[in-house]
DNA sequence: TTCTTTGCAAATGCTTTGCACCCAG
DNA sequence: CTGGGTGCAAAGCATTTGCAAAGAA
């Protein structure tokens, strides 16, 4: 699947989320999708901000948080809180499911994946009698000092 | 062990680790501690203020946001952002290991243990040559519509 | 045309900072 | 004494809101 067919297909869920909810189908949305989506890893706004300046597009930054919050609504982006004040945003879409270990000393954010997520989530569904929408689970720690033998 | 003798604990770690950092012991500190573990779960900043001014102890927002990094880098507390700008705390000495599931249509928030976070830890660890001091795990979800049968 | 969406700027609200005074060591 | 700590108020900064103008349906 090339990324073309990639993008095509987000396009097509956010333009069908649009549809169903009654918003319209701004030419701003589609270009704040497409640039969150050229992304590779992790965003704030203000660099989103930043990013369309520098390719020419006009936004202001109140339409990006309004559009974020529309594709986290339909899945199409995720949210995350470092332990810090600043929100960073991540595409979700046919990116396999993570979680992340943050580095507190240099603050750099490894990512992971790990099965047993999905069974304690399994198991907190029918313990509580609740859906599980989605989780985020954070780690927090420091390199070793010792190399790895 | 009663209340009583676990403050005692908590106020010991607390005296041990300013001294061992060349902190002042100073009587803030000390009442700041022994009202957040007053608190059964968890608090923001504005809540404790107002708390302390109906005990009538006079502090600053200033002193509280300061004592509270005291207490989080000695691991008396511990920082949550459920997804909100509004930081939130809890004491977490002595109170036994949990995540949370946040209900995201009534705001509700339960705790849960289980112990295979442990083991994801481990893996982690020993994976990316890690030490881990602490996680946060959060699941995203609503009740069922069915109940238990 | 109608009414949502946009851009801009002002406002909001949590958190941090500057500074003079205070007090623990 | 001395330098770190405190209260207060002002400043910072990410995010939200108000409103007139734009444009999707």
């Amino acid at each position: 699947m090339s990324n073309t067919e990639l993008k095509g297909t987000v396009k097509d869920i956010f333009s069908a989320y649009l549809e169903q909810n009654g918003h319209r189908k701004t030419p701003e949305r589609f270009a704040i999708l497409a640039e969150i989506y050229d992304y590779e890893g992790h965003f704030d706004v203000e660099s989103l901000y930043v990013k369309m300046k520098n390719h020419n597009y006009r936004v202001s930054r109140a339409t990006l948080y309004n559009t974020i919050d529309l594709l986290i609504a339909c899945n199409l982006v995720r949210k995350h809180q470092f332990g810090k004040n600043l929100a960073q945003f991540e595409k979700s879409h046919s990116s396999k499911q993570h979680d992340h270990v943050i580095l507190t000393d240099s603050g750099e954010v490894i990512e992971f994946c790990d099965p047993r997520i999905q069974q304690i989530k399994a198991t907190i569904e029918e313990l509580f009698n609740v859906d599980i929408n989605h989780h985020s689970l954070y780690f927090y720690g420091t390199k070793k000092a010792t190399p790895k033998k």
